[in-house]
DNA sequence: CATTCATTGCACACTACTGTGCAATCTACG
DNA sequence: CGTAGATTGCACAGTAGTGTGCAATGAATG
């Protein structure tokens, strides 16, 4: 062992390693992002792999789609509670997570098509911390008035963003345009006033 | 033959026969709407009849599922035109239409899940004609400035009654009240103002 | 060099469907 | 009553995936 026992120093074989398991992550959001029924081989090929490799890196498909989630959440909350410290309007919030969340939520668009069927409970339970940050930060609009109360704050924000992600799966070209896009639009539905909308989206 | 020629009078065999195929089609919508992956013989288990049977009325799977997506466009079509003869305004018209879809949102929610994999193409050929009305309608309102210019039209609708379905799926209890947040929900993501979408909502 | 170990290639069992074939059954109809 | 036809029950073939077992390979490691 010449581990100096802070840095976790990879041997150049369990660097390799992880860089296949890596790839094989990477690999799989964009395959199920074009195909979410796509299988474990399709994922192996496409990663340049072979299918019992994957397998010794994730004992099931469920554990994939597992790690891929825990990824998003990590990164989603993570923009979430940045933002949510540093900007203290809620709309002004909202629009600023959706403008850092739209190229995240770009790659996991997938999890949109996965939560329903099969892995839905799973993904749902890891979503939970994240949709219970987003409620809250809706509720806190609403109490102050700055969001429209039409619909409950724990459904609102899970319609709105799910809107962003709908949205960043139809949009194959822009990016750009539609982070505003998307901005402008959740920013509505919650019932910010246009104007202030477009204003907060830059 | 004692049939008259003008009205199908049915045998009883043929009108037992028509009863057991529609009792297929309402129970296969009712159980798709529950789980969208349920197979051929969930569906004939819930109409009190074996699989063989289904397969006796539906050669396949993908003819259930088309007939079913005809009824909800139908339907749906029927809706819209007739509104939008009716109605001049077009954020009235959108209103109008949402208000009357509502039920059959509801009833056809698994199209939404159905429309990704497997017999997504089928749908949305299907669904194309009422897809493109819709567009006009956002059209309508975008050029006469009552909706906003955030998203394309097609894409505006697309997201709207993307909504529309989305909240008649999660809203399992109170079905008044769904429709008049569905129609505010959609008005509002359409760029109409609060005050108004409010009291186009009634 | 000898060892360790990720990876490979192949075989296998298992599950869960779809769609078909066919004889048996029961019922409405003539 | 006799028959046509809808329905049933069961068997069967086919497909497509998941997950496992195991020997062989090849490269990094000591």
């Amino acid at each position: 062992m010449c581990n100096n026992g802070l840095v976790p120093t990879e041997s150049s074989r369990a660097r390799s390693m992880n860089e296949t398991r890596d790839r094989i992550l990477d690999v799989a959001l964009a395959v199920l992002g074009d195909n979410p029924e796509a299988g474990m081989g399709d994922i192996a090929s496409a990663a340049g792999v072979v299918r019992r490799t994957v397998y010794g890196h994730f004992p099931s498909r469920l554990d994939l789609v597992r790690t891929l989630t825990e990824r998003a959440v990590t990164e989603m909350t993570a923009v979430l509670t940045e933002v949510n410290a540093s900007v203290a309007e809620a709309d002004a919030a909202w629009a600023a997570f959706i403008a850092r969340l739209w190229p995240v939520a770009h790659r996991y668009r997938v999890l949109l098509a996965l939560r329903r069927g099969e892995y839905g409970e799973t993904i749902h339970g890891l979503l939970g911390p994240l949709d219970e940050l987003l409620a809250d930060l809706v509720q806190r609009g609403q109490d102050s008035g700055v969001f429209a109360q039409h619909l409950p704050a724990g459904m609102a924000s899970q319609v709105a963003y799910g809107v962003v992600f709908a949205i960043a799966d139809s949009d194959l070209s822009n990016q750009a345009l539609g982070s505003r896009a998307a901005t402008i639009t959740s920013l509505l539905m919650l019932g910010v006033p246009e104007a202030r909308a477009a204003a907060l989206a830059g």
